[in-house]
RNA sequence: GUGAGUGUAGCUCAGCUUGGAUAGAGCGCCAGGUUGUGGCCCUGGUGGCCGUGGGUUCAAAUCCCAUCACUCACCCCA
């Protein structure tokens, strides 16, 4: 009967993927490498639920990041009541929902912080790791839903010193990671007080900052041409001084980085028509970048950019914001940033009555992992188990003896007792070749050969052992095979 | 949300322009060659509502319309 229903398409969400056993093995591994970074830096792991409450989510991404956010209906007699109201004219459709799917790792966090202000320790030093979603069409790339891992550091402004030097300690974990990940990369900083500084002296309001942001984040696609021509679309009407104001920061050269945040300070004191005495967004940075430079000079070196064009989109950003790119051009081209960050000190207010200084990294992990494998980088195949059990006889077709199978269980659970990953073929009995090749196909590495008529119950039985990768087989005792095998585990 | 492209076997695709008989290939899968030890080679076999619905026609994978799905670009980002 049930062979006779009509069948159901087996397919995904869009822009939503499955991750087989070999890209599993993959995931595992660069995440590994992340995690060693984060406990060497003294980061302590935290878990949230996938949905949070709506109104935890809304208000903090800004326009963009709302229309990508996946909601959750009500559910029973109050989605009643909502849809009745929404019917009615009285609601509008947005009543309809109360929960969404958690659009980053960052908000989550601030409403921890919020919610156990008293017994985390400050600062609380956290990463988490898991998948968000966001409502995108997708694209090479990007996906609907992905996984994200967040390494935050909120602070306390009781300890004034140490908030400034929690962007460097951040920074320097970037560099420390993709050192370890050995892929090279460009980490674009600058700050968003700088920017709100460029933005008023370039005469544009203060309600139009988000816009200013988001126009300029073009500059690196279109020079500064796309970026006057992106803020007219705004409504924003750039006077000639302006113009002449943000060209000369962009064909700023920023090669000697604290040189070129004190021209940008000179400039901004100059054209500030006697309002700015001096620039806190060109002070921070200039002190961050120093701080950096006596902490991993080499490093810092090779790694660091200093942009006065970085934008980046989300709403909460209130001081350093940095973004990673590959150095090579074409996977950067393709792939966009695969990390970036900022300083958000004024996230957690949103929810209880104390700021909270804070900064954070968020690394694109599946893009990562992306990079890595169109770099070919070596990565460990899965393995699917250390030994398949296989029997050399064929009692009756398909069928081996209950004397056979014991045997081999006895054998499994000897090797189990070792520690040695160990199953007994599901091709058991079948004539040996296809044994082997099913065990070869279940990434098993060694196969050991129930031979006929073996008492395997005394200690010097020895079995036939191959080796599957070479194809080398050995006569040996139970004990010498579990050394072989550990010898080759790498 | 805007624009473009693609849907044919489990997978990658050919065929479509110029409609015509049992819709092809490679890979995979299954069986055998192999009295029993995988990867190579050879032989045979399995496998298709040609995305879906409608229209034109004696006749549609092929032409037209609609629809859905996917991909790419814009937007935005990780």
């Amino acid at each position: 009967m049930s062979n006779q229903a009509k069948k159901i398409t087996p397919a995904l969400p869009r822009g939503m993927r499955d991750y087989l056993p070999d890209q599993m093995a993959v995931r595992q591994k660069i995440i590994e490498t992340l995690r060693r970074v984060f406990e060497l830096y003294g980061f302590q792991p935290l878990e949230t639920p996938a949905m949070e409450r709506l109104e935890v989510l809304s208000g903090k991404y800004g326009e963009e990041g709302e229309k990508l956010s996946f909601r959750v209906m009500k559910r029973g007699a109050e989605l009643e009541r909502a849809l009745e109201k929404v019917k009615a004219g009285e609601a509008p459709v947005s009543e309809l929902c109360d929960m969404g799917l958690r659009y980053d790792l960052t908000v989550p966090l601030a409403r921890v912080v919020a919610m156990y202000r008293d017994k985390l320790p400050l600062p609380f030093k956290r990463y988490q790791i898991g998948p968000v979603w966001r409502a995108d069409r997708p694209q090479h790339g990007r996906y609907r839903e992905f996984t994200q891992c967040d390494v935050d550091i909120v602070g306390t402004e009781e300890l004034s010193y140490h908030t400034k030097f929690m962007d460097a300690e951040i920074l320097c974990l970037v560099m420390d990671v993709f050192s370890a990940l050995n892929i090279e990369i460009d980490i674009r900083i600058s700050s968003r007080k700088l920017l709100e500084e460029i933005c008023e002296i370039s005469g544009i309001s203060n309600d139009k900052f988000d816009d200013f942001c988001q126009a300029l984040d073009k500059y690196d696609k279109g020079g500064m041409k796309l970026v006057v021509e992106d803020l007219k679309l705004r409504g924003i009407n750039l006077s000639t001084q302006g113009i002449i104001f943000l060209r000369e920061l962009s064909e700023l050269n920023t090669s000697k980085i604290i040189l070129s945040i004190d021209q940008i300070k000179n400039k901004i004191v100059n054209n500030s028509k006697g309002e700015f005495q001096d620039s806190i967004g060109c002070f921070d940075l200039k002190e961050l970048f120093e701080t950096i430079f006596s902490l991993r000079p080499s490093m810092a070196s090779k790694f660091l950019l200093f942009d006065p064009m970085l934008a980046r989109g989300l709403d909460y950003y209130t001081g350093t914001i940095f973004e990673i790119t590959t150095k090579d051009k074409n996977l950067r081209q393709s792939f966009g940033s695969i990390g970036g960050g900022g300083r958000y000190d004024g996230l957690v207010e949103k929810f209880i009555d104390k700021s909270f200084p804070a900064i954070g990294i968020s690394f694109g992990i599946d893009r990562i992992i992306d990079i890595l494998l169109i770099e070919g980088k070596e990565i460990e195949m899965a393995t699917g188990g250390a030994i398949a059990i296989i029997s050399q006889s064929q009692d009756s077709p398909h069928t081996p003896s209950p004397q056979s199978i014991s045997q081999a269980g006895y054998v499994q659970d000897l090797l189990h007792l070792k520690g040695i990953s160990a199953y007994i073929s599901p091709y058991y009995g079948y004539r040996l070749g296809k044994q082997i090749e099913t065990a070869v196909r279940m990434k098993a590495r060694f196969v050991l050969i129930i031979e006929d008529g073996v008492s395997i119950d005394k200690e010097d039985v020895s079995f036939g052992i191959k080796r599957l990768s070479t194809g080398e087989q050995r006569r040996l005792t139970l004990d010498e095979a579990v050394k072989w095998i550990k010898e080759t585990e790498q």
